[in-house]
DNA sequence: AATGCGGGGAC
DNA sequence: GTCCCAGCATT
């Protein structure tokens, strides 16, 4: 039997994907290319690197940009501490000279990258010789070997890496990495995948025991809990009253509406002057997150005198360059029913 | 080891 | 509805 990789890699013949961040090839690319499509889909990630690819040429100017804009342009991506990690990095990168770590060790010592990211950016922007362990890996692995443990666990983890090291091919890192995860998105699919054109059929457990559906095994189960959140838009003099999320919670680093308590109106101590009315209410609707349920309701408000206090974080927003800032994608649903919109 | 963190696509 | 996606940081 020829070796897996060999197989592998003579199976990536066939197939070709054109990703931008081949286009031309440089660790600049490569890390926000990996960072970007953390845990997201390729073609999600796509818009939002071509994007970041336009506005940063160089990790300098990215180190130099401002939080707000770096946030706008995450904007709608989720998973937003992968932005301010992103930025962490930058700035780390630039202070100390503005070159990359160029071993696994020192690229996994820089915000946002994990054992995954290191191997990605190591082997596909220097070659090092260290496989990748990703989503596909883990489903590629378990199903083709008959990894039976939770890839979720410290066992199943362990058994997954001991077994890719063994197949892995130090000669050629960037190749086997890039042809273990494209078999794995394309081909050895979650559901669907074609078993019976597989070149690894005859040798594969989960194929020739049934197990296709059931592997990789995951073993813990997330919870989820419904919440409500309730907004109030409080308008005054044609601007909108904003504040930076900044507390341990969904969104951080995002922009929202002065909250409101469950059953609580507006408290005018957070205020040195409020005087305000109802002017109707829009939602709730419906927002899903991993591990949030979320039900959003908008109150509208009125202000016809509105006096902040010293040392307050929210400040007011022209109406017209409220989507100026980032928003959850949730809060489109308002904007689009206000006709709020970027205006360019 | 367990939990929190987004949004979208496939089925 | 359920599952998964080029995972990581925090506790």
């Amino acid at each position: 039997m020829a070796s897996f990789s060999s197989t592998l890699l003579s199976w990536h013949e066939t197939i070709q994907r054109e990703l931008p961040w081949k286009d031309n090839p440089n660790v600049f690319h490569i890390w926000l290319s990996e960072i970007i499509l953390q845990q997201t889909r390729v073609e999600q990630g796509i818009p939002y690197f071509l994007k970041f690819r336009n506005r940063f040429k160089t990790v300098k100017e990215l180190a130099e940009c401002s939080d707000e804009e770096l946030m706008k342009l995450w904007e709608g991506l989720g998973y937003y501490s992968r932005a301010r990690n992103l930025h962490k990095a930058a700035k780390l990168i630039h202070d100390s000279g503005g070159n990359f770590p160029d071993t696994y060790e020192g690229l996994k010592a820089l915000p946002g990258i994990g054992p995954y990211t290191a191997a990605a950016i190591g082997s596909f922007a220097y070659g090092l010789p260290v496989p990748v362990v990703d989503g596909n890996v883990n489903r590629v692995i378990s199903r083709i070997f008959g990894i039976r443990e939770g890839i979720d666990t410290k066992e199943g983890k362990a058994l997954i890496e001991k077994t890719v090291e063994q197949v892995f091919d130090k000669e050629k890192p960037a190749a086997f990495n890039q042809a273990i995860m494209d078999f794995g998105a394309l081909f050895c699919k979650p559901k669907n995948s074609d078993c019976n054109s597989c070149v690894f059929n005859d040798d594969c457990y989960a194929f020739q025991n049934e197990m296709v559906s059931e592997l990789p095994l995951k073993v813990k189960k997330i919870k989820k809990v419904n919440r409500s959140l309730n907004f109030a838009v409080i308008s005054y003099r044609g601007k909108i009253l904003i504040k930076k999320r900044i507390g341990k919670d969904i969104w951080r680093h995002l922009h929202d509406f002065y909250e409101l308590t469950a059953d609580g109106g507006i408290n005018e101590e957070d205020f040195s002057a409020i005087d305000y009315k109802l002017d109707g209410i829009q939602g709730p609707i419906k927002h899903v997150l991993t591990h949030q349920n979320l039900s959003i309701t908008f109150h509208n408000y009125e202000a016809q005198k509105l006096i902040l206090k010293n040392g307050t974080s929210y400040f007011l927003v022209e109406r017209e360059n409220l989507r100026k800032f980032a928003f959850p994608k949730a809060f489109d649903w308002y904007f689009d029913k206000n006709s709020i919109y970027l205006k360019y």
